[in-house]
DNA sequence: GTAAACTGGTCTGTATTACAGACCGGTATG
DNA sequence: CATACCGGTCTGTAATACAGACCAGTTTAC
């Protein structure tokens, strides 16, 4: 394969990639999130491994991002998180994946 | 979902994501040479539109994983790089992809 | 009652890194 | 002579992932 062939190509063949959720960690917690609708603090932590800063950052991006949604509630006068996909998230995440099988199945058709 | 149901899952539900290939400049890259098994300098560029510091940059660094082979020559005095991907590389990405797919496809199985 | 542990963080420091763009050597072209 | 092309190297910058220290408030253990 020589790139002879035109000029100038530009051709975005391939998509763009939602850095905010093609971060592992990120995609971890999102794809958790993605099957049970609704999680909190200690089971995303147990699920990703992830330590409790890190987690908490992450989770201000994925806020940030209008990912998630974070619920504060106190549970017999103990701070507990339960953390949501919003429905900006849910979209977000099919969009992610359908980028990346894009990319993972380009197995011939290219051009 | 709460997080009461084990007391330590540890569950690495989720496969180690091989970073180097994950970064989408490279894999971008090792996309395209998978299909392609042999691509140029110039091909690269414009396949991925990267800058050509940037690009030798990660050209580089997948040379250093040992998942692709530089072979540098001159086609009339005039340099050319040719990339092609290692066994190595051919199956680094294979099981990127193995992985990637286990985590978009999470859609129930989990538990 | 004091020490320890738990929840859910904040903050700091560190180390990595992606990226643009300047520059360069050599060749070819106008 | 100036410009452009190929394939880089090098520098600087900005972002960022991550660990771990620390903290407040609560509960449990001794």
């Amino acid at each position: 394969m020589t790139s002879d062939s035109k000029p100038r190509d530009d051709s975005q063949a391939f998509p763009d990639i939602d850095r905010i959720i093609h971060e592992p960690a990120r995609l971890m917690i999102v794809a958790h999130l993605y099957v049970v609708t609704e999680g909190d603090f200690l089971f995303l932590e147990r699920q990703t491994g992830l330590t409790r800063g890190n987690l908490s950052s992450h989770l201000g991006k994925l806020e940030s991002a209008g990912y998630i949604d974070i619920r504060k509630e106190f549970i017999e006068k103990i701070p507990h998180t339960v953390v949501r996909l919003t429905d900006t998230g849910r979209q977000a995440f099919e969009s992610y994946r359908l980028s990346m099988r894009t990319v993972l199945d380009s197995d011939s058709g290219s051009h």
